[in-house]
DNA sequence: AGCACGCCGACT
DNA sequence: GTCGGCGTGCTC
C-alpha cells in the first residue's frame, strides 16, 4: 500500500518538542518525506515554529481524536538524528522524576544550533600554473608582495579557507579574496580538519600489581554490555589511572567514552592527567562553555567525533552515536543531584543510561554511598578494590581534638593543640592546610543593642559578612548589600557583630599567630575559573604558600606533595539538622580533606576539631574505620526503613501568597494516599522555606522500596487543581531534608 | 518555554 | 481617551 492508494489517509506523526508538555503532539506528514522516529523536524505551534523530533510510538489518532484537524510537519532539519538510545532515556527518565518528557528532551536539545548541519566552507587552492605566472605580463593579474606571500605560503598546500590562507601568508583577508576574484585561486574541497582525538593505543603508566589486576578487570568489562562495577580504593591508591586502562579498552574498540564529574570546572588537574594518558585532551561539557564550543560539541558527540567526553550532569543527555562505556568518578557526591527544573540524580541516571544503551558503567570513589555499597551487597553491582596506597604514602593519622575540653580563647577558632601543631610545621618549612567549609568572613551577624539578625530579603537564610568584598551576601540567591552601619530594627549605630567564623576569619586570626607565614584563602570567592583554580595550586605545589585555608573547593582532586599538616576547623558544620545523610555526608568530605595531607612518602596528621567527639562519623575518621561507619549506617537506615531501604518522594509546592499555598497543601494533604507503610509527613516549610521572593512548602511521601511510588504521586495529583499561582515540583529520592 | 489574551496605572 | 504592566492559559 502506497501513500498515492489512500490519498484521504494522512501520514501521522508524533513530534515531541522540546517543552514542558504534557506529552508528545500528533502532526500530519509528507509520507514521501520518509521521516523516522529522532528526525529533528520544524513544526508549526500556535503562533510560531518550534524544534522538535520526531518521537517512538503511536499517535492518538482513533475515533473523535482523528477528526481533529492536525497541522503539517514543516520540514526536516539537519542531518543528525536523536539516537533511540537517547529517546528511550528520555522518556525513562520523565517517567521516573514525574516531570514532562518534552522537558527532558530539551536538555538533550540544549544547542538548537548544532543541529543545523554546520555552513560549508569553501576551500581554495592555487590555480595550476600561478607559480610560475611570469612578473610582469601586460593583462596578467598584479602580484604584490602581497599578493606572492599567498602564492609561497600556499605552493603545495591542501586546500583551506580565506581565513586560513589569509592568517599563513600573513595578509588581509582581503587579499586573499580578490586573488580568488582574479583567478589566481580556485576552488577546492576542504579536507574535513584532523582530529588528534584520545589515543587508545598511546602508552599507559605503569601500574602495580594491584593496579594492574582491577585494570584487567574494567577492561574486561568493556566488552560485555551492561554491567555496573563500584571501583573502591583509597585516596592515592591510583584508581584514576585504573579505570583509565578501561577507558583506552573501549577507546581501542572504537566506543565513546563519558567521564562524568561533579565539579568540571574545578577539573584542571584531571584534565592534564588525561591529556598524559591519552595523547590528547577529552571533549568537555559544563556550564561555562562558550556558545561556539557548545555547538562544535555536541555536534562531534553526534557524529562520534568526540570520542570521550568529561563533563557534568548535562553531560548525560548528549546524543552519543557509539558509547561504549561510562565513568562516574567521585559517585558519593552530593553535586550530582540535580535540584532544579527536572530533579534527578546524575549518577543513578547513568547507570539508568548504560543499561539502556547496554555498556558497562563504572562508579568510583574512596568513601562510596551508601546506595551504591547496598547495591554491591544486593549483587546488583560488581566490585573492584584497591587497597594499597599507590608510591607507598602512609594514610594520615587523624586525631580528634574535643573542643569542650581544649577550646580556643573567645572569639577564636584555632584551639591550642592545632596552633601548636601549625607553629611546629612552619618552623620545620613544611605546608599546612586549614579546613572550613564557610565561605566568607562570618556566616551571621547581629545587632549587639536589640539582636536583630541580618537576613535575606528573599529567602529564609542569613546575610553572610564578606570582608573581601566589603558586602552582605546571601548564598542562596545571590543578594548581596553593602554592610550597614545603622540597624534597620533598632536605629542603633555601628552596633553589628560578626558570629561565628568563616574562612576569611580564621584567615585573619592565622596571620595575627603567624604573622611571617605565608597565608592564602582559596575558596569559590577567591577563585574565577579553572585557569584560576590550577594557578593556585601550582603555587602550593611550587612551596609558595605555608598555610592554605579553603572551603570545600581545596578537597577536590587536588594534590598537593608537600602538604603534611590538615587542621579541621569545625568538623561539626553539617551535622546538625537531622538530614539523614549528614553523618555519611560529613564523613566523607572530612576523609577527602584529610588525604589531602601525607602524600608523597611523608607522614601526614589530621587535627580534626570537633564538639561531638563521639559522634559514629568522628569516631570512624579517628579510627580509620571507613568500613566499620558503612555498616553502621546500613543498619541505621535498614532499621528505620530509610533510603535505600525505604522510598521517599518530596513534593514542593512554591507561591508568592503563603495563605493560597498553605490552603493547597492542606488540601492535598487531606487526600495523600494511605496504605501499608506509606505515609505523608507535613506539610511543612521547605528547606528553603523562603527563595527568591516565593514561599515553599514539602509535604514527603515515604513508601517500601518496592512500592509504585510514581504510580501513587499520580494517583493522589490526579484531578487536583493547582491554583494559578501555585508550582509544585516532584523530588523523588530527595537529598536534601534540611 | 513563548506568545496571546486580558484587566488596571501614567502618558501623548 | 490610549500604551503597557505582567498574571493566566494554551500550544497537536
Amino acid at each position: 500500500m502506497t501513500a498515492a492508494d489512500t490519498p484521504d489517509e494522512d501520514l501521522v506523526l508524533r513530534v515531541l518538542l522540546p517543552l514542558p508538555l504534557a506529552g508528545a503532539y500528533d502532526y500530519r506528514a509528507d509520507p514521501e518525506a520518509g521521516l523516522q522516529p529522532g528526525d529533528f523536524v520544524r513544526v508549526p505551534l500556535g503562533s510560531r515554529v518550534a524544534l522538535g523530533v520526531v518521537w517512538d510510538g503511536d499517535p492518538e489518532i482513533a475515533g473523535a481524536a482523528g477528526a481533529r484537524r492536525l497541522k503539517d510537519i514543516i520540514c526536516r532539519v539537519g542531518a543528525a538524528r536523536l539516537p533511540a538510545a537517547t529517546r528511550r532515556f528520555v522518556d525513562w527518565v520523565a517517567q521516573y522524576t514525574m516531570s514532562p518528557p518534552g522537558a527532558v528532551l530539551r536538555m538533550a536539545m540544549s544547542v538548537p544550533d548544532a543541529i543545523e548541519p554546520p555552513p560549508l566552507v569553501p576551500g581554495w587552492r592555487l590555480a595550476p600554473g600561478v607559480v610560475d605566472l611570469p612578473v610582469v605580463e601586460p593583462g596578467a593579474p598584479r602580484l604584490t608582495p602581497a599578493r606572492r606571500r599567498v602564492l609561497h605560503a600556499m605552493d603545495g598546500a591542501p586546500p583551506a579557507s580565506i581565513a586560513a590562507i589569509a592568517a599563513r601568508a600573513e595578509v588581509g583577508a582581503a587579499t586573499v579574496k580578490a586573488m580568488a576574484e582574479a583567478g589566481l585561486l580556485v576552488q577546492a574541497p576542504l579536507a574535513p580538519p584532523a582530529v588528534h582525538g584520545p589515543d587508545g593505543d598511546h602508552a599507559g603508566p605503569s601500574l602495580s600489581p594491584g593496579q594492574e589486576a582491577a585494570a584487567r578487570r574494567l577492561a574486561a568489562s568493556v566488552a560485555g554490555g551492561y554491567r555496573a562495577t563500584l571501583l573502591d580504593g583509597v585516596t592515592g591508591a591510583g584508581k584514576t589511572e585504573v579505570y583509565f586502562e578501561a577507558i583506552a579498552a573501549a577507546l581501542r574498540a572504537g566506543r565513546q567514552v563519558l567521564v562524568l564529574l561533579p565539579e568540571i570546572a574545578m577539573s584542571a588537574q584531571w584534565l592534564s592527567r588525561f591529556a598524559a594518558r591519552f595523547g590528547a585532551p577529552p571533549a568537555s561539557w559544563h556550564s561555562e562553555l562558550s556558545p561556539g564550543a557548545r555547538v562544535r560539541t555536541w555536534r562531534d558527540v553526534a557524529d562520534g567525533t568526540a570520542r570521550v567526553v568529561v563533563g557534568a550532569r548535562s553531560a548525560l543527555f548528549l546524543p552519543y552515536r557509539d558509547l561504549g562505556l561510562i565513568v562516574v568518578d567521585e559517585e558519593h557526591e552530593q553535586a550530582f543531584k540535580q535540584e532544579e527544573g527536572v530533579v534527578y540524580h546524575a549518577r543513578d541516571m547513568a547507570v539508568v543510561r548504560a543499561r539502556l544503551g547496554a555498556v558497562p558503567i563504572v562508579l568510583v570513589s574512596a568513601t562510596p554511598s551508601i546506595e551504591t555499597v547496598v547495591n554491591v551487597s544486593r549483587g546488583r553491582y560488581d566490585a573492584v578494590h584497591l587497597v594499597a596506597r599507590h608510591g607507598g604514602a602512609q594514610l594520615p593519622r587523624i586525631d580528634l581534638v574535643d573542643l569542650r575540653r581544649e577550646p580556643p580563647p573567645p572569639r577564636h577558632w584555632i584551639g591550642p593543640r592545632l596552633r601548636e601543631a601549625l607553629a611546629q610545621n612552619l618552623a620545620s618549612g613544611e605546608q599546612s592546610m586549614l579546613f572550613l567549609n564557610r565561605r566568607g568572613y562570618a556566616p551571621l551577624t547581629l545587632c549587639r543593642a536589640c539582636g536583630h539578625r541580618l537576613q535575606c530579603p528573599h529567602c529564609t537564610a542569613w546575610l553572610v559578612e564578606h570582608r573581601l568584598s566589603g558586602r552582605l551576601q546571601c548564598h542562596h540567591c545571590g543578594h548581596g548589600a553593602p554592610v550597614p552601619r545603622t540597624c534597620t530594627a533598632c536605629g542603633a549605630e555601628d552596633r553589628f557583630a560578626p558570629c561565628g567564623p568563616g574562612v576569611e576569619r580564621v584567615a585573619e586570626e592565622a596571620r595575627v599567630l603567624f604573622p611571617t607565614a605565608r597565608i592564602e584563602v582559596m575558596t569559590s570567592d577567591t577563585i574565577a575559573g579553572p585557569q584560576a583554580a590550577s594557578a593556585f595550586v601550582a603555587r602550593m605545589i611550587a612551596g609558595d604558600i605555608d598555610v592554605l585555608i579553603g572551603t570545600q573547593i581545596v578537597a577536590k582532586g587536588h594534590h598537593f606533595p608537600g602538604l603534611t599538616l590538615v587542621g579541621v576547623v569545625d568538623g561539626d558544620i553539617g551535622l546538625s539538622g537531622g538530614d539523614l545523610r549528614a553523618g555519611e555526608r560529613t564523613y566523607q568530605l572530612l576523609h577527602q580533606v584529610a588525604g589531602r595531607a601525607g602524600r608523597a612518602g611523608r607522614p601526614g596528621r589530621v587535627l580534626l576539631q570537633t564538639h561531638a567527639p563521639e559522634h559514629p562519623a568522628m569516631q570512624a575518621l579517628a579510627a580509620g574505620d571507613r568500613d566499620g561507619f558503612i555498616a553502621g549506617e546500613i543498619a541505621t537506615r535498614e532499621r528505620l526503613a530509610l533510603p535505600p531501604f525505604g522510598r521517599f518522594a518530596a513534593l514542593i509546592l512554591a507561591g508568592p501568597d503563603a495563605a493560597v499555598l498553605d490552603r493547597t497543601c492542606r488540601e492535598l494533604a487531606r487526600r495523600a494516599p494511605r496504605g501499608p507503610a506509606i505515609d505523608t509527613l507535613g506539610p511543612a516549610p521547605a528547606p528553603r522555606a523562603i527563595r527568591r521572593g516565593r514561599h515553599r512548602r514539602r509535604v514527603l511521601v515515604r513508601a517500601p522500596r518496592e512500592a509504585p511510588l510514581q504510580d501513587l504521586i499520580a494517583d493522589w495529583l490526579h484531578g487536583f487543581r493547582l491554583p494559578g499561582s501555585v508550582r509544585l515540583q516532584i523530588d523523588i529520592d530527595p537529598y536534601s531534608f534540611l
